[in-house]
DNA sequence: GCTTTATAGGTGTAACTCGCACCTATAGTA
DNA sequence: TACTATAGGTGCGAGTTACACCTATAAAGC
């Protein structure tokens, strides 16, 4: 991985907290997607990532594609190519039944993880509680 | 990294829906525990990790230190030596101004996240909107 | 015909992270 | 003298990511 750009710190500061769009949160994305439009294939797929991302990082479509070829790998989606229509032919992409309880499944654990980082942000925005010194 | 251990899957399933204790989580809860704690040291916040932890799996101690000293290369925290006492030294670590500014950085962020992931949430539990199909 | 643009789906690779195993050392207790 | 709790690490293979780069089809402009 090159050196990750954060905006808030510049480079050659190994920060993440600008969170780049690891494949933990392309994956759940794009069975959201799969889920809500039923069938859809990457290039259209790069398009509707912005407006449902976790991160306001824009998506990268070499993780895209090989996300959707892990998830196939999986069993999570099942493709077939389109040939029909203009333009190049598109690789169209469907949830199958395994697909969608892995959707429920990532559901579970994020509502977990958000709860978490809720708590989190109330905790650390606390006015610094009483300094308990370290105990042994 | 080897092959993560995916609670719901096992193993040889490459994902990620277990979150491991990527430093992106482990970061800014040492960050926020030592502004809790005013000072601590790496086994000391080891033990206080499970308690505020953003996932459920257990943090892993080469992580941890790894972690306490990219923060002391980046002056978010500094450090020194304690050999009063029993037992081994410790390396005593403490926020400095600008790792207090670096975690009210890490609540903006895990806010904005944290909601994305509620509305990530209800969308996938919504039961299946009507099937658009992908226009092109 | 030829070039450009939009669409579509990739691959190669270096830099980086992570999880596990393993190591050293101090002080108190059995 | 051995064992246990405490404390702070390191080595490294396997996996991930960001960026650059590639091929190809069809339509539109010249």
């Amino acid at each position: 991985m090159r050196k990750r750009f954060c905006a808030r710190h510049g480079k050659d500061y190994p920060c993440s907290c600008g969170m780049g769009n690891l494949y933990r949160f392309v994956e759940p994305v794009v069975l959201l997607l799969l889920k809500m439009k039923g069938t859809s294939y990457g290039y259209d797929l790069a398009a509707d990532m912005e407006g449902h991302a976790l991160t306001d990082t824009t998506i990268e479509k070499g993780v895209l594609y090989r996300t959707l070829r892990r998830l196939e790998s999986n069993g999570n989606v099942k493709s077939e190519w389109e040939s029909e229509g203009h333009g190049p032919a598109r690789r169209i992409y469907k949830l199958t039944r395994q697909g969608e309880e892995h959707l429920e499944e990532w559901a579970d654990v994020l509502e977990h993880l958000s709860k978490s980082m809720t708590r989190f942000v109330r905790d650390a925005r606390k006015p610094a509680g009483k300094k308990v010194r370290a105990t042994r």
